[in-house]
DNA sequence: ATAATAAACGTAAATATAACGTTTATTAAT
DNA sequence: ATTAATAAACGTTATATTTACGTTTATTAT
């Protein structure tokens, strides 16, 4: 049996990832497209988060990973819920309300927003059912419902986030590089940060553990490689508050 | 006419206040108490937070800042949005049912938490038709619904939020002084502060600017009277991230 | 006057940050 | 083989911030 949908209750995921070789912070989009019945016109053609209306008996934070499932493959990632969306008039404008009528749902939707972090290695979007497509922050193609909004709060959130907390390391590989976590931190700050007092501080760290390994297939002097030891994360940090009033 | 509501949705609102004389974090509550029929048996009888379904014409924002002013009378309050809960097992257990079943609703309701900062003294809880009653923190009562784990998670929010942003003062008198400042961070984040350097430290900010006035009726050394000034706040901190990697 | 008390001021060491310069290991071109 | 180019990696110093304390001052109650 089908589980039971809440009409007017939904979830949104802003599903990051990063390109290490082009230094870009993705967003995991679908297409929505729509044509006219007689085919003589495309109504909507427009990318949109994924998501999903929230069953009746699961959990929201359920519900969140039950869509990461459906459109990734991925279980177990880093997930945050961080703001509910719902303004009377969010899903309002022509092509929304084209759209709304053809999937039957009701135009006043609260949808709980939800980031996830995902390394883009981990997920092979070649076999993809939706037409998933990771696009850069920086250059977003045309976007429907008000999830642009949605993903510059995410945004906006990832940024004061990843500030007090070692998430940066979900989005990278198990193997990186420091400046690979220069190039994330500056990609998602919008920052520039001197590279030398980043690697310092960065190496100090006791959960930033070196390997006995190197990049190979670089055409420069490979760079050492480390891995994020969450296990010293976690020993460390118990209950540490890192206060600066 | 009165405003039509969302059925399965509503807002709750944990309201803090903090008392400079007790040095105590308070949480507002309204008393939740119902009789059976022939009034010999008192079927719920705790306290919850004030909330209330959101209509179908307003945003969620604009859902909680009619909750505090119904029930405090009021407006232009610091407020944050800070989690959804909507647990299917939420209001399950036997007393939320027997509310539920005598208000009507539906039991599988989301509600969107906010949380609001409020000087104590602008608000009079005698000539209160809700039985709001301050209680602090550290002493609640017994609680109905899941809202002891929504004030437990606005609490965390706030004593994150109030490492990065002045949002005490919105605790506070017009007219404090620098120890007033001091007790209720630590009633925030539960710990202890030195006096001597956090002194230093705040008196350093460009936005906390003495008066021309000392306490009055203190039977000890009278002390000096500041004040905030979000003017200056807003123009030292424009889109200055302060970033410690 | 004096004791008691909270307010207010002071100092110095340790740590962290910011702003730079220099050396090293590798590949590609000569 | 030598050399140029390049990114990785290491180093130095000044300044600012944090931490951990000791001391003085203004007030009220006795």
């Amino acid at each position: 049996m089908k589980p039971k949908k809440i009409p007017n209750i939904s979830v949104d995921c802003v599903v990051f990832g990063f390109d290490t070789t082009t230094k870009s912070l993705n967003v995991l989009l679908i297409n929505r497209y729509l044509e006219s019945k007689d085919s003589n016109d495309i109504l909507v053609d427009d990318y949109v988060l994924t998501g999903y209306h929230v069953y009746e008996d699961e959990t929201l934070d359920e519900s969140a990973s039950r869509v990461l499932k459906e459109f990734t493959g991925l279980t177990n990632q880093y997930k945050k819920q961080f703001k509910a969306f719902g303004n009377p008039d969010r899903l309002t404008n022509p092509k929304d309300l084209v759209w709304i009528k053809s999937e039957a749902f009701n135009s006043r939707t609260i949808t709980i927003a939800y980031y996830f972090l995902i390394n883009t290695e981990d997920i092979d979007l070649e076999n993809n059912t939706h037409y998933a497509k990771w696009f850069p922050l920086k250059q977003l193609p045309e976007i429907g419902f008000d999830h642009k909004e949605i993903i510059k709060e995410a945004h906006e959130d990832l940024k004061v986030k990843c500030l007090s907390e070692p998430i940066v390391f979900e989005l990278l590989p198990d193997k990186f590089t420091i400046n690979d976590v220069q190039d994330l931190y500056e990609s998602i700050l919008e920052i520039k940060i001197d590279n030398r007092n980043f690697r310092r501080k960065l190496i100090n760290k006791k959960y930033i553990v070196p390997l006995n390994e190197k990049q190979v297939g670089v055409s420069k002097k490979p760079a050492q490689l480390y891995m994020f030891s969450k296990d010293v994360y976690e020993k460390i940090y118990q209950k540490n508050y890192l206060i600066s009033i």
